[in-house]
DNA sequence: ATCCTATGAATGAACG
DNA sequence: CGTTCATTCATAGGAT
């Protein structure tokens, strides 16, 4: 967005205090989180299931082109069919945090309707499913009770939405170096076209959740 | 929001013309807009199915509650900025193996001086690191171990031909003795040239979307 | 446009 | 269990 800073005398100006900046910061802030969270969960809401015949890594679920039946390919180790993984996502939901041996077996037993399956896989998925849990609820604790060296600028926004592995942020983008105010809500000082840092702030697929409405807005600043 | 402006003289503050003013307003606007939408979505969804709350990446696919039929750019992924990537390989390159955990949380706080960063992007980045790092030495052993035995390019064919029915590598992993499962030669629905293929969803705790500490700020504005 | 390569990210499996 | 490794997927950026 260009913006020509310069020349406020002849231009109509708005004055806000550091605290009305804070609250804005906050407000815009956590706009960004919520709309990340929102849209990481929808996506995985909307990407079952059974009646879909693609679903791998790499598969376009939805490409017209394509209903595709199988095709094969080698693949070494397991991957869980949608309606494995619903499942036992659906077992770890009920919060029994240690499938006893008999407890695998029997959900081997039940996933293996769904696809190739062992004893083994359903054990190293509950491992892996729990580990990783688990780090990303400690790594959002750390971020939340730790302040270190907080940088007072770039860090004020990010703060607020640092929380799983997501590193947004619409926020961080919203103002523009030339404005000639408001310089203290930067988060990124780099160049936008020659460093690629940028590039991460853009709302995730954001024109396909909303309108085409919305393209001129959400990165303006 | 209020402009009252009160007590200028005194205070700090920053200015913005009506023009940012504008742009500001509409951006706040879209978040909200874009929050009501997703949220609504969300609840439409959770009434029904499954509790599903992770998905495979890769499945991100044409929602067909969504209107806009536009293409789509999937969300961006982090990119190191320069001096992030000179600190990290220095930091590598010292030979301490294993940065983890609290060390990564500190590499992170230091090179959040320089761009966007989470911790997340810490430690994937040393993994891969470390990885490839390892490849490439392996590699390297290899091709000069063996002469030329295969003039075959693995890279070129993953890219190419990944229908084909090969199954490499007879997998020597072990699966679970008494299930016998040799197991998942699974199929992989490829499509090779795909249309406008996106992102990848992720998914992490879903069960707590909306920490509280956002409720405040939700409706400031 | 198309293809290629480098690399960030996801995840099954293995290790201590 | 918590960490780490290995493999794979997907994408950004460059070359053709």
């Amino acid at each position: 967005m260009k913006m020509s800073g310069k020349g406020e005398g002849l231009m109509c100006v708005k004055v806000m205090t550091d605290e009305q900046m804070e609250v804005l910061r906050k407000q815009i802030s956590a706009y960004a989180t919520i709309c990340d969270r929102l849209l990481h969960m929808h996506k995985a809401m909307t990407a079952h299931q059974d009646s879909l015949s693609g679903m791998r890594p790499g598969s376009l679920c939805c490409d017209p082109l394509i209903p595709s039946g199988h095709k094969i390919t080698g693949r070494q180790r397991w991957t869980p069919t949608p309606k494995q993984l619903q499942i036992l996502e659906m077992i770890f939901g009920e919060g029994n945090g240690t499938p006893s041996k008999q407890k695998i077996k029997q959900i081997t037993i039940e996933l293996s309707h769904h696809g190739l399956i062992s004893e083994t896989n359903v054990y190293n998925w509950f491992q892996n499913r729990r580990a990783r849990s688990k780090r990303k609820q400690t790594a959002t604790l750390l971020n939340h009770n730790e302040s270190e060296v907080e940088p007072e600028f770039e860090s004020g926004m990010r703060n607020l939405h640092e929380n799983e592995n997501t590193q947004l942020s619409a926020a961080g983008h919203l103002m523009e170096p030339e404005t000639g105010g408001m310089q203290s809500i930067h988060a990124s000082n780099e160049n936008p076209k020659s460093s690629g840092n940028v590039g991460q702030l853009a709302f995730y697929g954001f024109d396909q959740i909303m309108g085409k409405e919305y393209e001129g807005h959400y990165n303006l600043f």
